[in-house]
RNA sequence: GCCCAGAUGGCGGAAUUGGUAGACGCGCCAGACUCAAAAUCUGGUAUUCGCAAGGAUGUGCAGGUUCGAUUCCUGUUCUGGGCACCA
């Protein structure tokens, strides 16, 4: 009886389906233990080995929780909503929900072949109105919700307004501290009471959790619509390479800065990598610092005074010029009549760069306004420049530029020749800036002789006393768009009237998203909704939500996936609580993760859920990089028209060809014999021959080489006519690690692999490939090694010739040993996530059982449990074939027990200064005298020592022995 | 540019707390079985000097701390991820 691994793995995939052996309930005595997985967006190229690695992860982690005995939820679901179907409708004429429906029948069939415990009755898609509905409704408690500042808590909104009645907004200021109403930032009660209903919208709007206000969007002119980030290229459309301009829009914007202090400390209490909180901490951006406003002399007298935002207000005296966004309006009020021209031009330039661009441009641009700047302490006229550095949207858009001490301004300062001021003494070289706060500061009046650190105080208190300034906490995070306009996201289930936004009634959702014919933008940038009038007859809202609406708060939905009446009842929210293990990429480190965790919050202050962080461990699956291949083609530079054969070179000889007289003759026979194509071909022809890299599909090359016949019958036979300089009568291919993704046809379909190996190796060796939280190429070729494992594995069940050789004897203690070491092993490398180094655990005890001879039903039984999570097909099959009735899934995991793993002594390694040179086999509860006595007495060591006596000998138990010298 | 991570044989990786660097697997080499091949099994495989015994070197690079550093510290290079409308 072989491994017939299709035959097993069909069998009990149906059996498990049959028997709804996934399938969880919300009602257990048994602890809860919930594990997912982030939910995958169905694109239309199907899975590649890549996104299966952190599904295989938690599937594993999922299994060995129930092996012991926990109730384990492990779902899988859809981000179904997302702009390339949406993109993909707009070229093929194709209904986003139809081709959304296919990609998932896709998946579902690719995800069903690799054997995971997900209990599909709990499935759910973003876009599906039964879902979404509740996505809108927790919108609209978003929107109909304040953050009070006081409780540091949302709260429904009729609080703020019960407020506003009795005292005006003195208990409650406005969040943004830029807006005003009638040119103040604070109304009375009497105020609020005098004012109309739009003025009280108005208001209300400044507080809501989510709001509507303007931003800037990628708009492109040619297209007629906003484009997303990616796809927008060095400040062209990628399609068609169109310009793309900032253009502004109204824009639904959630409020998570108001958040910004508990997404802080709840870091506190969750288990991430130090990794993941320090970039949500830096994402957040919470800075300490000082608002100081400066006189203006310029030659307009409009603006008075301008204010700047410093997290350093004790380099005040080294300030040698400011810099202040170009975008922000009054900046125009600066402007001299000889500067006009050249900041038009500057300000026209920063128009079409993205925010990206201009924090990452090494190049330094700027202009001077004409204006100046009065320092507040020694009256110094400073120069107010205008720079793309700076950015309108953090602080207060303005800056005072202190070169000594900010590498950014220093280069400024130096690109633009501005003399530098040095307040840091000999910290300061000339040669860069130092941003200490270490230094005895000079050149800096009252605050000469102080320490930097200590200055700061001293600085804000005189600013503060003399009321041109004050202390400021400041945040990087701004508050996340939450409009698209799009088609293919939730509807935003608000309506206008009369410029005022009504919520729609939570009986009318959903508000469910119309067919269209045409999937284009609207007028004026607006979202493709905004064509049907059916929809702007109800003055709906035009826009939708974006991408991450629905995955921020789907880890509840899949507690209660049927309700009706709520997005999730507190039973099943309470039972469940908080995700114990999430398993996602690094790359929504600080989009998804900040989202989901905002959300999260939100319902809990609500009182809809009882814990207020979602994830309580959080492990980052790193990325599979593909492995792609290359082909080097011809290419003629002084002889075009032999181009258009396509002939190829390999890869080896494309390094070693240097273009000599020698070589070029040589290589022109060759062709000519190649190809008659090539008859006219003389050696001046091959005069620049360059070789073009084409990325060649990696399924049809064996290792490096590449499979000619293949490669001729690739793309409909685009290249069938093709020619090729071999080395050594092959084909050989480049290679470069670097995206797994289509348009590099570097993918590797799982689906082949396990129909090859099947599904127990596939899961093995992707777990085998290395750390799960590291990113790693994709290589097939080892995957042979995990089969031949499992093989090993069935021989010691059964063998060809023999059939059963599984046997009821009592075990020895040797293959004792083997099985409890293997058990202690395997449990620890499973608990640490450490998988790679678990499936080498099981490699290790079948070697060692085979050379023991080993197949005895006490000792494999119980390496069947331990390996269920790893390859449950494989484990179930054997554990069915040695008479068990029960299914393994349901087994009890086996424990390690101590008495076999005893040792008395150990080989001890024996270093001379650090360096080994010799071992000894010493008894383990050996004091430091006995070992010195038995270390001295060697033969090895008294010729190491050359006569010497040692200085110290160094006796760490269990671990080495080190003699000084 | 800013933030985060990583770098160890021909390749993927191991070394859990500072204690024998290279577990396990791939690949490669040699051998067994076979008419042959596949499969399987056995042995070898960091580099370098040496017939060997044995020695020297070695964890991206340059320093440092330590009896001892892949592990800790400082600097640096390269690669990957993120940077707010891809998901």
């Amino acid at each position: 009886m072989e491994y017939n691994f299709q035959q097993i793995e069909r069998k009990w995939q149906e059996e498990w389906k049959k028997t709804n052996a996934y399938k969880v309930s919300n009602d257990s005595k048994a602890p809860k233990y919930y594990v997912l997985d982030m939910f995958p967006y169905p694109s239309g190229s199907g899975l590649h080995v890549g996104h299966p690695l952190g599904y295989i992860a938690s599937d594993i982690f999922a299994r060995y929780k129930r092996l012991k005995g926990y109730n384990v939820l492990h779902p899988m679901g859809y981000d179904a909503f997302g702009l390339p179907a949406e993109q993909y409708a707009i070229e093929h004429g194709i209904h986003p929900a139809v081709s959304t429906e296919n990609n998932i029948q896709n998946f579902r069939a690719q995800l069903d072949k690799i054997g995971f415990c997900f209990d599909w009755s709990r499935e759910l898609r973003t876009s599906d109105p039964g879902y979404y509905r509740w996505t809108q409704w927790i919108f609209l408690k978003l929107f109909k919700c304040f953050f009070n500042r006081v409780t540091q808590k949302a709260e429904p909104l009729e609080t703020l307004v019960a407020s506003f009645e009795k005292e005006g907004n003195s208990k409650f200021p406005y969040p943004n501290p830029q807006f005003k109403i009638n040119n103040s930032s604070v109304f009375t009660a009497l105020d609020w009471s005098g004012f109309d209903e739009r003025m009280h919208q108005n208001i209300l709007m400044e507080y809501r959790l989510a709001y509507c206000g303007y931003g800037e969007v990628n708009w492109c002119e040619a297209l007629g619509t906003v484009l997303a980030n990616d796809e927008v290229i060095g400040g062209l459309s990628e399609r068609g390479g169109h310009p793309v301009v900032k253009k502004k829009l109204r824009q639904w914007y959630l409020r998570i800065t108001e958040y910004a202090d508990r997404l802080l400390e709840g870091l506190e209490r969750i288990e991430f990598s130090e990794a993941m909180k320090e970039m949500q901490t830096n994402w957040i951006g919470k800075s300490y610092g000082t608002e100081i406003d400066f006189e203006i002399k310029s030659e307009k007298s409009e603006t008075k005074k301008f204010r700047i935002y410093t997290t350093r207000p004790d380099t005040i005296f080294g300030v040698d010029f400011m810099v202040v966004a170009p975008e922000l309006s009054w900046v125009e009020s600066l402007i001299s009549a000889g500067q006009a021209k050249a900041v038009e031009d500057y300000i026209s330039y920063v128009r079409n760069r993205s925010e990206r661009e201009r924090q990452s441009e090494k190049k330094i641009t700027g202009c001077f306004t004409g204006a100046y700047a009065i320092h507040p302490f020694d009256q110094r006229l400073i120069p107010i420049w205008i720079s793309e550095y700076v950015l309108a949207g953090y602080g207060t858009g303005a800056i005072m530029a202190v070169p000594c001490g900010d590498e950014r301004d220093f280069k400024f300062a130096r690109h633009f020749d501005i003399p530098i001021t040095n307040i840091i003494g000999p910290h300061f070289t000339g040669l860069d800036a130092n941003p200490t706060k270490e230094a005895i500061l000079e050149n800096s009046s009252f605050l000469d002789g102080m320490l930097m650190r200590d200055a700061i105080a001293v600085v804000i208190d005189r600013i503060e006393s003399a009321g041109i300034g004050k202390r400021k906490v400041n945040y990087k995070m701004r508050d996340a768009a939450f409009s698209r306009q799009r088609y293919w996201g939730e509807p935003i289930p608000v309506i206008w009237k009369d410029g005022i936004a009504h919520p729609m009634k939570d009986s009318e959702l959903p508000l469910e998203l119309p067919h269209v014919e045409s999937y284009k933008p609207g007028p004026e940038g607006e979202g493709p909704l905004a064509n049907i009038p059916e929809w702007t007859h109800r003055h709906l809202e035009t826009n939708t939500m974006p991408g991450y609406a629905g995955s921020s708060w789907y880890f509840l939905r899949y507690m209660d996936p049927e309700n009706q009446g709520e997005f999730c009842s507190r039973k099943a929210s309470d039972y469940w609580g908080q995700v114990d293990l999430y398993i996602g990429g690094t790359e929504h480190a600080v989009g998804h993760l900040l989202y989901s965790r905002m959300w999260n919050k939100f319902l809990f202050d609500l009182g809809y859920i009882g814990h207020d962080e979602p994830y309580r461990k959080l492990v980052n699956q790193g990325m599979i990089q593909g492995n792609s291949r290359f082909v080097y083609r011809l290419h003629f530079k002084t002889a075009e028209e032999f181009s258009k054969i396509p002939v190829f070179i390999s890869y080896n000889r494309t390094l070693t060809y240097s273009g000599s007289l020698g070589e070029r003759k040589e290589l022109c026979s060759e062709l000519k014999a190649l190809s008659d194509q090539f008859s006219e071909l003389v050696p001046a022809d091959l005069e620049g021959l360059e070789f073009s890299p084409l990325h060649t599909d990696v399924n049809f090359v064996d290792g490096f080489e590449l499979n000619i016949n293949a490669f001729r019958q690739w793309r409909n036979g685009e290249y069938a006519a093709s020619q090729f300089l071999l080395e050594e009568g092959k084909y050989i291919c480049g290679s470069e690690v670097e995206k797994m993704s289509k348009s590099k046809f570097n993918t590797v379909n799982p689906n082949e692999l396990v129909l090859k190996y099947g599904a127990d190796t596939f899961r093995m060796y992707e777990m085998f490939l290395g750390p799960v939280e590291q990113s790693k190429p994709w290589d097939t070729k080892g995957i042979e090694g995990v089969h031949r494992f499992l093989k090993k594995l069935w021989r010691l069940f059964f063998e060809e010739a023999k059939g059963k050789v599984w046997v009821d004897e009592k075990a020895t203690d040797a293959e004792n040993k083997v099985l409890h070491r293997t058990i202690k092993r395997v449990e620890e490398d499973t608990g640490r996530f450490s998988f790679n180094t678990g499936v080498s655990s099981f490699m290790i005890a079948v070697n060692e059982l085979g050379d023991l001879q080993c197949h005895k039903k006490e000792v494999l039984e119980k390496l069947l449990i331990l390996l269920a999570p790893y390859a449950p097909h494989i484990a179930e099959e054997l554990w069915y074939q040695l008479g068990n009735l029960s299914s393994i899934l349901n087994a009890a995991y086996p424990k390690s027990e101590k008495k076999f793993l005893v040792e008395t002594s150990k080989t001890y390694p024996v270093a001379f200064n650090g360096k080994t040179r010799t071992e000894l086999n010493i008894l383990l509860d050996a004091s430091q005298e006995q070992v010195e006595s038995i270390v001295l007495a060697d033969k090895a060591v008294q010729k190491w020592l050359e006569g010497k006596t040692p200085k110290r000998i160094v006796y760490v138990k269990n671990r080495m022995i080190n003699i000084v010298l």
